[in-house]
DNA sequence: TTGACTTGGTTGCACGTGCAACTATAAACC
DNA sequence: GGTTTATAGTTGCACGTGCAACCAAGTCAA
């Protein structure tokens, strides 16, 4: 490996390539899954993932736990409703707000997906080593946390 | 953390979930600076990264070391170019090919960079801790280098 | 009640990207 | 030679995203 400007700087040790990078390999399989199967965007699948997991919430409960910008939510939410894997219904509490939740429809594509999601993670997991995997785990929550510093509206 | 669906599923543990966060608020504050200062793309910022530590290479050379697509290369050399930081100049083996280089300008832009991305590393690294940081690494590594089964055309 | 300010959510626009199709040159084969 | 097949690089188009601006409902205080 020369290094003809003398920069010492190899893109190959930067964090955030390799973290990008690495992402970009664990999800292209998955993302493979809920496109072709459903053609659903991957803010879509993380909304469902939210909805499946914690029943009924609001769009701006799901920004929160799951730092996705609001106006991502917002379309994801949109084309999950006109696929009819979700539903809405005015707050009781806050006219402005709705509360999402999905239809049996979504239900039935989450359980599906949810299912492979399983899988596909422990394939992953073990294809690195249960010991390196659960480390992995941890070093990326730290980096979450770190840096995040909590920005304008909540987080992201 | 209750799970009306009983799928089991959290994402908050799906790896590549966490890694696309993790990427992303690794990226972030990088990302700011080579757009704010120089209105550069992460692909344009890649290419150069690579011009940079290898001097000059075709594009299908960057394609190659970096796992970017042809296309994303192709638009950022001529977005590179048009900024004065680039230059083309013939293959002498290959009249298809075009033998790619950092302009003077480009290689100031390149040593600002390099050294704001050597500094960035180096704190995300203290933040983390340097044991912790080392082990993501190599960790990092293993993940591209899993699931990265060869693909058309040259990686990607 | 009225006004200033906040907050839940949507929309317009510009932009980077993924994919397929395309041009031009090179290489392989008969 | 001539014909196929592979390769370097570009381009058109559709699409998801980021950002700023926006609307409507809530909040708080005078």
């Amino acid at each position: 490996m020369n290094d003809p400007t003398q920069s010492g700087f190899d893109l190959q040790d930067f964090l955030p390539y390799l973290l990008n990078q690495a992402a970009e390999t664990a999800s292209r399989g998955f993302q493979d899954i809920y496109r072709s199967r459903y053609g659903m965007t991957r803010t879509q699948w993380r909304v469902m993932a939210n909805l499946g997991k914690f029943g009924a919430m609001t769009a701006r409960d799901i920004c929160i736990t799951s730092h996705i910008e609001k106006t991502k939510v917002s379309r994801a939410v949109a084309g999950l409703e006109h696929e009819g894997l979700l539903a809405r219904s005015p707050s009781s509490q806050d006219r402005r707000a709705e509360v999402l939740s999905l239809t049996d429809k979504g239900l039935a594509v989450f359980a599906d997906l949810g299912r492979e999601a399983i899988s596909y993670d422990r394939a992953l997991r073990a294809r690195l080593g249960q010991q390196v995997a659960g480390n992995l785990n941890l070093i990326l929550r730290a980096v979450i946390s770190e840096t995040n510093g909590s920005v304008g509206d909540y987080g992201e």
